[in-house]
DNA sequence: CCAACATTCAAACACTCGTTTGAATTGAGT
DNA sequence: ACTCAATTCAAACGAGTGTTTGAATGTTGG
C-alpha cells in the first residue's frame, strides 16, 4: 500500500519519510532505491534530493525522527522515576521499564508508525554499514549514558563491566524481538500474534532474569559470586530424544548448469 | 587482505567462498558485489557464476558450509549429553551449553574462519530479504526442533509458549553479541576485547538467568502464577505512559542546498 | 500584477550491478 | 598425439543505481 494512498494529505517531505521508513523495514536500507521510495510516496525523485540531498541523508532523517521520539520518551520516564525516588537509587526493574518498556510501548503503537520504526531500528542495529553505525552510536550516546549510570546505581555490588555486557545482551534480545525476526519465527515455531503488547511482559521478565543472574565464574579471579542477587531457579526435569546427523553436500557442481535457485525476493 | 594472498593454494571455488564470507561480514550481503568477491579471490567473475550459478546461490553455499559445521557440533553435543544422561532429564544449563556454548566455541575459532562466519550469521538473522529468511529457517529447522524439545523436557512445568519465546530472546542476545554490534559498542562503552572466549561465560550466565526467570503476569488469564517455580514473581504492574505527539522538526529545509553528510562507507 | 522564492518535473548523466557469451586454456584418459 | 570435458578468461549486455540539470510550476509578499 502506497503512502500516497494512506496519507495523501501529508506534504511531500513527510510522505517521502514515511515511504522510506516503510520500505526500509520491508527490504532493508541497501535494497531500497530512491525510485522505490519516491514512487511509493508519489513524489518526483528529484524532489527527494531537493529535500534531503542524498540517500544517506534521507536515511539519517528517518532515524532521527524515530529516535527523537523514542529517546525523549525514555529520558522523560527515567527523569520521572528518579524524581519520584528522590535521590535513592532506582530498582533494576524500574530502569528496565524506563528503557525497554517505553520501546515496547512505542513498538505497540501501530497508528503513528511507531511499530514500523521499532522494527526498522531492531534490524539496523546490526547493520554492517559503517556510516549507519557511527550515526546510531552518536544518536544513542546520551540515552545509553544515562541508563548505564542508572543501572550502575541500581546494582552497586555488580562489577560495572558485567553490567555493561548485560545491558548489551538485553539490547540484543529486544532488537531481535522487535525486528520481526521471521527467520527463526518459522523455525522456532512461534504461532501466535506478534503484537508487542503480548511480547512486552515476557521480554521484561526475561531481561530482568538475565540482568540479575548470578555472576559467571571467570578465568581471571573476579568476584565469583554475586551476593545481592536472589538467584532462585526453576526446577527441572527432562527426557530423551534420538536422532542422527547427516552432512549434506553443499551443492552439485556440474558442467555449466548451475541451476539457479528460484528467486523470491527483491 | 585478499583471500588470494592468504590462501593461494586453495582452489577457485573455495577461494570464492572464503572471499564472499569475509566480504559479507564486512559490507553485508547486498552491498557486496560479485566483482568485489571475485577480485578479492583473484578469480574471474564468470568463474563464480560457473561454480555457483548466481549470487543468491553463492550466498546459500556460504551459509550452508558454515551452518553444516555449527549444526553438526550442536547436535553431536546434544546427543552426547542425552546419551550420558541415560533417560534422566537434562538440566537447562546443559541444553544451553550444547546450543549456545558450541556457537561461542566456534565463534572463538579464528583459525578456521569460524569466528567470521558466526559474525555473519549473527548479522543475517535479522536480514529483511525474504529469500535469506526462508533459507535460514529451513537450514535451522532440525536443530531448533531438537533443542526446543530438549528445553520442553528440561522445564516441564513451564508453559511451552513461554519457553519458545525465551528461546527466541536468547537467540537474539547471542546473535547480537556475536554480530560485533559496533553500533552500540561505542555508545555502550564496551572497552575490552571482543574475544568470544571472554564473552562466553558472561553470556551463558545471562541466558540462564533469563531462561529461568519467574514467569510474567499476563493480561489474558493464563496461568497467572507458576506453581512449580520457586516463586519470586516479578510484579509487572501495567505502566502508564503518556506521550505527547510532537513531530520534532527533523531537519532544516533550505532552498536547494541540502548539504549532504560526509560520506564514510562503501 | 509582479518579482522572488520554494517546489516539482521529465530527462539525462555516469556508473555499477548480476549475468551471459563464446573463445581460450588446462588437464586427464586413451 | 589427440580428444573431450572442465575450467578460466576478456568482453559485452541490459537493467538499475544515485545524482544532477534546467526548465516549468506553484506560492507568497510588496
Amino acid at each position: 500500500m502506497d503512502i500516497a494512498a494512506t496519507r495523501p494529505e501529508a506534504d511531500t517531505r513527510s510522505r517521502i519519510l514515511d515511504a522510506a521508513e516503510s520500505l526500509f523495514v520491508e527490504h532493508g536500507l541497501e535494497a531500497t532505491s530512491m525510485r522505490m521510495i519516491t514512487s511509493n510516496a508519489s513524489a518526483n525523485i528529484a524532489a527527494a534530493h531537493y529535500h534531503f540531498g542524498s540517500k544517506e541523508s534521507l536515511i539519517e532523517a528517518v532515524f532521527r525522527r524515530g529516535l527523537a521520539r523514542l529517546n525523549e520518551m525514555r529520558l522523560r520516564e527515567l527523569d520521572r522515576l528518579e524524581r519520584e525516588a528522590g535521590g535513592t537509587p532506582l530498582k533494576p526493574r524500574q530502569v528496565l521499564e524506563a528503557f525497554f518498556g517505553t520501546a515496547l510501548v512505542l513498538a505497540a503503537d501501530r497508528e503513528t508508525g511507531g511499530a514500523q520504526f521499532m522494527r526498522l531500528l531492531g534490524r539496523t542495529m546490526t547493520d554492517p554499514n559503517q556510516f549507519i553505525r557511527t550515526f546510531l552510536a552518536t544518536e544513542y550516546r546520551e540515552v545509553v549514558d544515562r541508563f548505564r549510570a542508572a543501572l550502575f546505581a541500581a546494582l552497586p555490588e555488580v562489577p560495572r563491566e558485567e553490567i555493561i555486557w548485560r545491558l548489551h545482551f538485553m539490547l540484543g534480545a529486544m532488537s531481535y524481538a522487535l525486528s520481526g525476526m521471521d527467520a527463526l519465527r518459522l523455525a522456532a515455531g512461534i504461532t501466535g500474534t506478534d503484537d508487542p503488547r503480548a511480547i512486552a511482559p515476557r521480554l521484561m521478565a526475561f531481561l530482568l532474569g538475565g540482568l540479575r543472574a548470578p555472576l559467571p565464574m571467570l578465568q581471571e579471579p573476579q568476584v565469583p559470586t554475586f551476593p545481592g542477587a536472589t538467584g532462585k531457579q526453576i526446577s527441572t526435569r527432562s527426557r530423551k530424544t534420538k536422532r542422527t546427523e547427516d552432512e549434506g553436500a553443499t551443492r552439485a557442481r556440474g558442467h555449466r548448469p548451475a541451476v539457479r535457485s528460484t528467486r523470491s525476493s527483491k
